[in-house]
Formats: structure tokens, C-alpha cells, sequence
DNA sequence: ACTGAAAACCAAGATTT
DNA sequence: AAATCTTGGTTTTCAGT
């Protein structure tokens, strides 16, 4: 059973990659495919015999696809949240310098709750990383309690988020 | 209608705002209803039936509160694929620095589809941007023949991703 | 494509706050 | 009174053959 805490793509780039090989995909979907999953990035929900009707085959033809290209990792239909919704409302990237072994301080980081993005980078910063917190208070907290205290960070730079202008997780069909 | 090729968070900030006034819902779900997202984040396609099951409420019940979470823009039930399955294997956050009015520059870049993420920012970047390549050639001929191009770009600093170490979307419910 | 089983849907009615 | 949950009956979808 995949680690479920941390639900998308992480989720499929660890937990999945494990099961299913490394096989690669590529840009190999058909049209088909591509029509049933733009169906479902509209709504996750949408019954099977609907996106059937949508994109010209049987309902049991879609549930088949729509089953392969989930166990093949390449799509996961989940809920997901909005933090602003929930009263998240202060977010920023964080560029951190590491001395010594950066994947550590990365796993340092991925555990705090306010951190919903890590990755290990190469150029200025050793790692980027989002954080979302309620207000700047929090904001303040994290960075100078939690981790500015982490052993092998030298410095930090944050870009306080202004406005989300583009979002987006549809790789692949469009 | 939304517009809906944008899919998810930007999606919630804009589109569902304009409709659903911008009451914040705070942190105020009870524990039913974060069971309940809790359950559609494992899986978007569970039945109404089973969660029930496991949080304690009938299948009607279930899917009334599903129903007022996503018209509420709580959450979202939909279709995410995974860039790295589909053959984009090359990531990079980028900081960009620019004279003028940032917003529109921010737009420019948010009609590139390389780009899947954007925002506006506070601090040494104006912008921060995620660029998903299938390549190193393609994200050299994005950065240098679109990203550089742009009217008011001065400068352009790039972090390759080495390894995506967490990412999460799950705020609220833990 | 067909079929039994399951789930979703709908409309009241009951319960809670 | 308003919101939320349950129940029972009906329609639709699901999953296996």
C-alpha cells in the first residue's frame, strides 16, 4: 500500500514508479485516452457511460481504460483541498542554501505540516520549497522556530506569494 | 462555465470565487467532513456508499455534504496526470525579474504551456514559475526563445529540479 | 451485449440545533 | 425554523460473463 499522507504527484512519481516498473508513456496516448481523461479533469465523478457518450465508446470500454491508465500511474482521480478555502492564506517559496548533504535537510522539511512542496534543486539554492500558513505569524514561526534551526541550513531567501496567477496538472492532453 | 484548462486550485481562486461570494470556510469543517475528503483524497471515485460506511453516515448523507464541499470550492474531485509518466522529465522552478507592470508579464508566461505554474511574489523574483520540458533542449529554446523574448524580462535565474521530495494538496484535513 | 448486484438519485419524513 | 440525517422506492451504473 502506497503512502497516502501525501496524495498526488508524489504519490505517483514514489509509491507507483515501485509497482509498476519505469516504464515510460511518453506522449502516447491516444486520442481516445486523452478525451476520457479531459472528461475527468472536468469532473472526477462524471459516470463512465457519460464520458462514454463524450467520446464515442461503451461505458464498459471507458471503465477499462480509465483502469489501465490509473494502474499505469499515468492518472489518479483524488479530491483535493484549496488552503485558501481553509483559512491557509499566507504562502511563499522558499530558497534555501545547505551545507553538507541537502537530501537530509529535505527530509527534515518535508515532514512540517506548513510544507506542501519540496524539491532538492541544483543552481542558487539547494532546495526550494512552499509553505502555507495561516497568517504571517505562522510564516514567521516556521521560518525562524522550525527551519532556520535545521542543522545545514546556511541561509534562506522567501518570496511571499502575491497572487496565484496559473495553476495546472494536465499534462499530457492538451 | 468556469474556464475549466486551468483545472484545479487556480481554478478555485477565480472561477468559483465570483459565484459562491468569498465566505471563508476557516478551519471550521467538522470531523466528518474532513473524514469524508479524507477518504475522496485515497480515492476521487469511491462510492458515496462505502464512505459512508467508514465515517459513520448514510449514503445520502454522504453525498449532500460531497455536494456542498465542492459547491462551496472546498474541494474538488478531479483527474491529475503525472507529468514525468508522459515523457516531461525535465523540471525546473525559475525566478524572473521584471521592470514594469508584472502582471502582465505573469499572463504572458501563463499562456505557455510548458509553464504550470505562476505567481506573483515578494522579494528578490517578481515572478516564480515552474516550467515542466520534456527536455534540457526544450527548456533552453523556452527559456531563451520565449521566456527571454519577453517585453520587460530582465533577468531570469533557473533551478533545475533534481528530486520533487514532497508535494502535497490535502490542507485542512491533517 | 446481457445480467445480477450495487450504487446513485430523489422525495419526504424524522431529528437535531 | 433551518439545517442535517435517514429511509424507502426507483433508476442508473457497475463488473463479470
Amino acid at each position: 500500500m502506497p503512502n497516502l499522507r501525501i496524495p498526488l504527484r508524489f504519490q505517483l512519481l514514489t509509491a507507483r514508479i515501485s509497482s509498476v516498473s519505469t516504464k515510460r508513456i511518453s506522449a502516447a496516448l491516444d486520442d481516445t485516452s486523452k478525451a476520457i481523461i479531459e472528461q475527468l479533469q472536468r469532473d472526477g465523478r462524471r459516470s463512465y457511460a457519460e464520458i462514454g457518450k463524450a467520446v464515442g465508446l461503451s461505458e464498459a470500454a471507458v471503465r477499462q481504460r480509465v483502469q489501465k491508465l490509473t494502474d499505469a500511474g499515468v492518472m489518479q482521480i483524488v479530491a483535493v483541498t484549496d488552503p485558501m478555502r481553509l483559512g491557509f492564506s499566507r504562502q511563499a517559496m522558499l530558497g534555501i542554501r545547505v551545507s553538507g548533504d541537502t537530501r537530509i535537510v529535505a527530509d527534515l522539511l518535508a515532514e512540517m505540516s506548513e510544507i506542501s512542496y519540496v524539491v532538492l534543486s541544483a543552481g542558487s539554492f539547494d532546495i526550494i520549497a512552499e509553505v502555507v500558513c495561516e497568517d504571517d505569524d505562522g510564516l514567521i514561526e516556521l521560518l525562524n522556530e522550525k527551519i532556520r534551526g535545521i542543522e545545514g541550513v546556511s541561509s534562506t531567501e522567501s518570496f511571499l506569494y502575491l497572487q496565484l496567477t496559473k495553476q495546472k496538472y494536465d499534462w499530457g492532453t492538451r
